[in-house]
DNA sequence: GCCGCACCTAATCA
DNA sequence: ATGATTAGGTGCG
């Protein structure tokens, strides 16, 4: 393994701690003080304080064989002499470094007065440029689940089918498996029993397809041109130029791939910074903040995660998967103060609106040119989370009815 | 296009 | 203690 080499970094720039473990990578460990985590076939261990991001490398003993596109001919070649600069600049890159977040996080609290107000406890979360392939697989994964159980799964996908890359102690470290990796006959079954339940077949078929369907390059080519990936594969052409509607509509076509899904591949392994993943959190957090009232129906349609989408592109502009990362972060439990210590939501009643309000209502609109179902109204919330109440003590507690 | 339901699993909640 | 709900949803009818 190479020396500490440092990068200088401020923690409003980047912060570690929260970034690698608010949901979008399943794969980093963290040991002691130090991060670790395989990517483009070299171990990787990083930590972090006010000033530098501290980080070194461990390239395996003899090349892998198991998956040639994860690393070049060139880059295992000539890695002995040359491996900080190339690591560096991985590190640039999975990190989206080119971006200034602070002057980001400045431009999205003034367009918005709850980021401003929630922000600022959390600093330093970025989106991540993850490998396309990964970052598809692991959120298949992530349907009706928690992210320590996906932390899991991914971990058993690398340990059984991906490459060996090192150890630390002795804990052995692997490479994300390739789609070919995960075409063979007995893989839903073995990830049935190895606990991936129903999503053992969505993982086999969306690898059959990818890997056997589509010709090589075909999820790389749904990258953002602006942002290109990290691996150097030859893309195919396309007629028309790639657009982010484009990837997330091709996306879907995938086995266990829906709308937050194909988002969350696009967002964090594609490049494309609009996108807004909605779940369950992000859900709730436009009902509870940004008025999105209660719907009458159990279930979330498509148009209803569309409009939340664009309401979000339409405030925070065209980086608002990075901005909705931030909420999300600050709404997960596990980053709350303390459990218990975040205050619930008001219960909203929710009529059909019937005065016309000063404010805008959220339509839905069909494809075509007609407005139809307003789905979602906007609704009066006097949320105190938005007061000036100030509480000074200790936990605060909503009114409950 | 919308809606409700089933789906693997494990932890947490009432 | 045990059933319901929740956890970063999707496919199907």
């Amino acid at each position: 393994m190479s020396e500490w080499r440092k990068l200088p970094l401020s923690l409003t720039e980047l912060c570690i701690d929260t970034t690698l473990r608010c949901g979008q990578s399943f794969r980093w460990q963290k040991i002691n003080d130090e991060w670790n985590c395989v990517l483009h076939g070299r171990l990787l261990s990083l930590k972090q304080d006010e000033s530098f991001l501290h980080y070194k490398v461990a390239w395996p003993k003899s090349s892998p064989t198991s998956r040639k596109s994860a690393v070049s001919p060139k880059e295992m070649g000539d890695v002995d002499i040359q491996q900080g600069d190339d690591t560096e600049a991985l590190i640039r890159h999975y990190f989206s470094l080119k971006h200034d977040l602070a002057a980001l996080y400045d431009q999205w609290s003034e367009s918005d007065t709850n980021f401003k107000k929630k922000a600022p406890k959390f600093t330093g979360i970025r989106i991540l440029s993850q490998d396309a392939w990964e970052t598809l697989v692991a959120f298949i994964c992530s349907s009706n689940n928690n992210i320590s159980r996906i932390s899991q799964m991914v971990h058993k996908l690398c340990l059984h089918y991906g490459p060996l890359i090192g150890h630390i102690g002795d804990e052995a470290f692997h490479d994300f498996p390739s789609p070919q990796a995960l075409t063979g006959k007995k893989v839903e079954a073995h990830l049935r029993e190895l606990g991936f339940g129903y999503r053992a077949k969505y993982i086999a078929e969306t690898a059959l397809i990818v890997s056997n369907t589509k010709p090589e390059g075909w999820l790389e080519s749904l990258t953002n041109p602006e942002n290109p990936g990290w691996a150097p594969v030859s893309i195919p052409v396309r007629d028309e130029p790639i657009t982010y509607k484009k990837a997330h509509e091709e996306l879907l076509l995938l086995t266990g791939v829906g709308p937050k899904v194909a988002d969350c591949v696009c967002l964090m392994g594609l490049g494309w910074n609009e996108a807004v993943p909605v779940d369950t959190h992000v859900w709730q957090i436009a009902q509870r903040d940004y008025r999105f009232g209660k719907t009458k129906t159990k279930t979330f349609s498509k148009a209803m995660y569309d409009s939340v989408g664009d309401h979000f592109r339409q405030i925070w502009g065209p980086q608002a998967g990075w901005a909705q990362s931030v909420l999300f972060t600050a709404n997960l439990k596990s980053f709350s103060e303390k459990a218990g210590a975040v205050s619930k939501s008001v219960d909203i009643k929710v009529e059909v609106k019937a005065e016309t309000e000063s404010e805008p209502s959220f339509i839905v609109r069909h494809s075509r040119k007609r407005r139809t179902t307003a789905i979602v109204e906007q609704v009066k919330v006097e949320n105190d989370e938005h007061s000036d109440v100030k509480i000074t003590g200790r936990k605060r507690r909503k009114t409950r009815r």
